[in-house]
RNA sequence: GCCGACGUGGUGGAAUUGGUAGACACACUAGCUUGAGGGGCUAGCGCCGCAAGGCGUGUCGGUUCGAAUCCGACCGUCGGCACCA
């Protein structure tokens, strides 16, 4: 071996090796326990960010892990391969998007191979690959056919200038991207997925699914958000029935029919037919219904708007009291969720408070506490009365608990035929359309004589030219003939393709199942997939923690109900990793534009007399004193990133996989740090240099347990404890960082003991083992070369973990800590198998404990076994 | 606005079930090493204090023999909000 640590060379040989021997070739196995190991296929934007080898770093630390624990584990890659910035990228450089994802995926491709991931290559996808897509068509056919993909309207941004859909992402402040324009709505048809039909079941197996995050359950909960409730109808009263030109009554749902006695208004959806209704009779009325619908349709904004109505002059009549209740148009109901349209109960809700407020509409009172603490709203008003309590005021269902009256009052309503209890999800169904090139087609022909007709199965895939060239006004597909023109499959007369594309989640939601048959050509799956699925580990960001996820497995489920695949839930397990973030720096020139500077170039300098320090860059304006704006997520715009491939060029793939384990845990946010790059390259330098001097020494003799002395044995102990500890961090916590701080402790003890006798010298050899099998998921590179280096000549891919040996563990006594009043007073060691008496007669007779004890009466001893003892006087 | 998370030394973080706060590392300080390079080694390093000791986990309050950990309120930061992926 070589005296010194080259990065460069350690890394090739490895990676020849593991090519050479196709270590990482995943083949079914049924005599051998699986395990599948997944990470999010990564967005070919160009290039690798901190994120992907975050990311891709943790799923291989658990690949290399597990098979080391004896599975036959599968980690596949592919391309997230469809979607916006490829389309941006054509606009900006004429590239057809095929042609730079393409690219993109072979740079792409080389980084990952540079950083030595345990992946299997011969199962790589792209989702842009007609032999992937095919089966979104398939599959989505098959929805149709059972009714769970349907067409309705639904509404997308507009940009007037560029005639094109926007776009959330798109829309800045209102105003389209590119031109600046004002983003008008416009409504179109678009094609969904019936979602909200596995509502009940999506939200109630989260139940099953222990392995996930606990906050990612509950945030899928709330985004389904079962609520139940009631169905109430208004009867129209007759202004209302004139201006809509039929009998008839508006629906609201309510989680709150208890307070129905309390309505005072009733708020309405700018879109909603009764005030479409409305605005045609008034010219002001329309305007506001306008300005309505101009506004955005992000629901983040929605909800932070101000909260603004008009009343339309129509009326409702109360269910019970027939008395009129004027209908307003309000520009926070949501036309998507429920029925468009809810009753203002200004004393009990917050939004109808404010809303009963700002336009001088009254407050009636109909629960109170039912503790007695009676808040009455009335004026000067302060807040609404939200909670649960008891009905007043609220006729024969007055004097009532929350849950009676909710059952008396919709019992009665429904006795009249005016509602109903129900259940309402807040999820919405799944809308796919998209009216953009660079996706999967939506493989649908519409004839003028037959409507809309399914592309034939054996016509599919409907393939997506690849050398259209969008400009940013509208979609290519639409203005290329070539594309559109067809012959109708029923009646063969001329018709026109469906030129929408398929959401990208669409793309996303299956993949991990072909990993398992990308070669299957006759159908989407196949028998592979009930070896390897479902997903045992998946790995990506918490920004995934709901859409992605969600789709996954709602797309999972149809696939079960249509016998494709046995199971249910595609992720047993899941990890959610944290962002990385790192400092942002700016310089903004007086009167002139902010410029970002990469943290890489800043320089920390102090003033000259040693005191405040100050961070300046020189750039082509000279030296410039910076301010550092804090801490971000890395990106373009902030000019914080920081470059994979130069960091590997450095220090090596091991030291880019050993820093970002070890930063921080994987669920957290990691915060770059250059020197912390270079504390663990040192590491990597001294696990060097630690084995070179061992062996230096010539071969170590056989390990004899029982001849070692307490030191010897000390440092066998503390070797096999770190063995456990390490286990227990990668296998169940999965907290990498402690492993490898436990691996950092052992190298240290490892070199403090100068011992060179010869059962010194095999302790050492058996500890340095275990330390380079622990870091061999995370280092795979410098550990492949140290373990040849040791003296074995198997290959450590190939190699099994090693297991803590219980006799090495064994301890005769231990320490313990003796607190005073809570308070840490003194130190004891005690044999293991101490009873309480004794440890307790020996904490009280400990010298800095009877300082402090004196003479005060010992009113009661708490002793934790094995940990501490606590003396209350 | 709604949903979810997080907040610990100069810094990243550790403390796994309510039981020694600050493991490990970075930075810094001092010393050693004529292999001056992002080298190696040794020691110190929460704050106040000469010490004994006191204080200390965003803020305020509570539960407990004992709270970074549990409960309540507040403040701050971050993620998601359905057409970014």
């Amino acid at each position: 071996m070589r005296e010194t640590y080259e990065p460069a060379a350690v890394e090739r040989d490895a990676q020849e090796y593991w090519h050479r021997h196709r270590s990482f070739e995943a083949r079914e196995d049924p005599a051998r326990p699986k395990y599948y190991c997944l990470s999010m296929l990564p967005y070919p934007s160009g290039r690798l960010h901190m994120g992907h080898v975050r990311n891709y770093t943790i799923g291989d630390v658990l690949t290399r892990y597990l098979r080391m624990q004896g599975y036959n584990v599968l980690q596949p890659m592919g391309w997230d391969a469809f979607g916006l910035p490829a389309e941006n990228a054509a606009i900006s450089n004429g590239v057809p998007p095929a042609k730079w994802t393409r690219e993109n995926i072979a740079h792409m491709r080389a980084q990952l191979k540079s950083l030595g991931f345990a992946i299997d290559w011969r199962r790589e996808l792209a989702t842009c690959d007609p032999g992937y897509y095919r089966w979104n068509q398939w599959l989505f056919l098959r929805m149709r056919e059972r009714g769970l993909a349907y067409r309705k309207s639904g509404i997308v941004n507009w940009d007037p200038v560029d005639q094109t859909v926007l776009a959330n992402e798109q829309v800045i402040e209102g105003r389209g991207w590119r031109t600046g324009a004002p983003v008008e709505k416009r409504e179109i048809p678009m094609y969904y997925l019936a979602i909200t039909r596995y509502a009940e079941e999506l939200l109630a197996a989260l139940e099953e699914l222990p392995d996930w995050p606990e906050r990612v359950r509950i945030m899928q909960a709330n985004w389904i958000g079962r609520s139940e409730g009631c169905d109430i109808a208004f009867p129209y009263a007759p202004d209302t029935v004139r201006a809509v030109g039929a009998e008839g009554s508006l629906r609201v749902f309510t989680t709150r029919a208890d307070t129905l006695f309390g309505a005072t208004f009733m708020a309405i959806a700018a879109e909603h037919p009764v005030a479409l209704a409305a605005a045609r009779a008034s010219p002001k009325l329309a305007a506001f219904v306008e300005e309505c619908r101009r506004g955005s349709i992000i629901e983040a904004e929605l909800a932070t708007q101000e909260k603004k109505g008009m009343p339309t002059g129509l009326h409702v009549l109360h269910p019970f009291t027939g008395q009129p209740l004027e209908i307003w148009v309000a520009n926070y109901v949501v036309m998507a969720y429920g029925e468009g349209a809810v009753m203002g109960v200004p004393a009990h809700d917050e939004r109808d408070f404010e809303f009963a407020l700002r336009n001088r509409l009254p407050v009636v009172t109909v629960v109170r506490s039912s503790s007695g603490a009676y808040e009455e709203v009335r004026a000067p008003w302060i807040a609404a009365y939200s909670e649960h309590g008891v009905t007043v005021n609220s006729g024969e269902f007055s004097g009532l608990g929350f849950r009676e009256a909710v059952e008396a009052i919709a019992a009665a309503l429904e006795k009249k035929g005016l509602g109903a209890r129900r259940v309402q999800f807040r999820l919405r169904d799944w809308g796919i359309s998209r009216q953009r090139y660079w996706g999967c087609p939506i493989p649908i022909i519409h004839c003028a004589a037959c409507g809309e007709v399914p592309v034939p199965d054996q016509q599919l895939p409907v393939v997506l030219p690849e050398d259209l060239v969008p400009d940013g006004s509208g979609n290519p597909l639409a203005k290329s003939a070539a594309f559109y023109q067809c012959s109708c499959p029923k009646c063969g007369r001329a018709a026109r393709r469906e030129t929408d594309t398929m959401d990208t989640f669409v793309d996303s939601s299956w993949y991990f199942m072909r990993y398992a048959c990308p070669d299957a050509a006759e159908a989407m799956v196949d028998a592979r997939v009930d070896y390897w699925l479902p997903v045992d580990q998946y790995i990506g960001g918490i920004e995934h923690a709901i859409l992605h996820l969600l789709y996954a497995r709602f797309w999972t489920r149809v696939m079960r109900d249509l016998e494709l695949v046995k199971f249910g839930e595609p992720f047993t397990r899941l990890l959610t990793q944290g962002m990385v973030l790192n400092h942002i720096y700016s310089y903004q020139p007086p009167g002139g534009r902010k410029r970002y500077f990469n943290p890489a170039d800043v320089e920390t300098r102090r003033a000259g007399d040693g005191g405040t320090r100050y961070e300046v860059v020189t750039s082509d304006l000279g030296t410039l004193a910076v301010e550092h704006e804090g801490i971000g997520k890395m990106s373009k715009s902030e000019g914080n990133g920081v470059d994979p491939e130069g960091l590997i060029e450095r220090f090596g793939a091991d030291t880019a996989r050993l820093f970002t384990m070890y930063a921080s845990p994987p669920e957290q946010t990691l915060e770059w740090s250059d020197e912390g790059v270079q504390g663990a390259s040192r590491f990597i330098r001294r696990l060097w240099s630690s084995v070179y001097e061992h062996v230096a020494a010539g071969a170590a003799p056989a390990l004899e347990p029982r001849a070692l002395t307490p030191q010897q044995r000390a440092l066998r102990r503390t070797a096999h404890q770190a063995l456990a500890k390490a286990t227990d961090d990668i296998g169940r916590r999965r907290n990498f960082n402690t492993a490898i701080a436990a691996m950092m402790e052992l190298l240290n003890s490892i070199r403090a003991s100068g011992d060179t006798s010869p059962q010194g010298r095999a302790v050492r050899q058996e500890a340095l083992g275990i330390e380079v099998r622990v870091l061999a998921p995370v280092t795979p590179h410098v550990c492949h070369a140290l373990w040849h280096a040791l003296g074995h000549r198997t290959a450590l891919v190939d190699e099994r973990w090693p297991q803590p040996d219980p006799a090495a563990l064994e301890q005769q006594t231990h320490a313990m800590v003796v607190q005073v009043n809570g308070k840490l007073r003194g130190h004891i060691t005690v044999p293991v198998h101490a009873d309480e008496a004794a440890v307790r007669a020996a904490a009280l007779a400990d010298e800095h404990v009877r300082r402090f004890v004196a003479d005060k009466p010992v009113r009661r001893v708490i002793v934790v076994p094995g940990k501490l003892v606590n003396v209350v006087v």
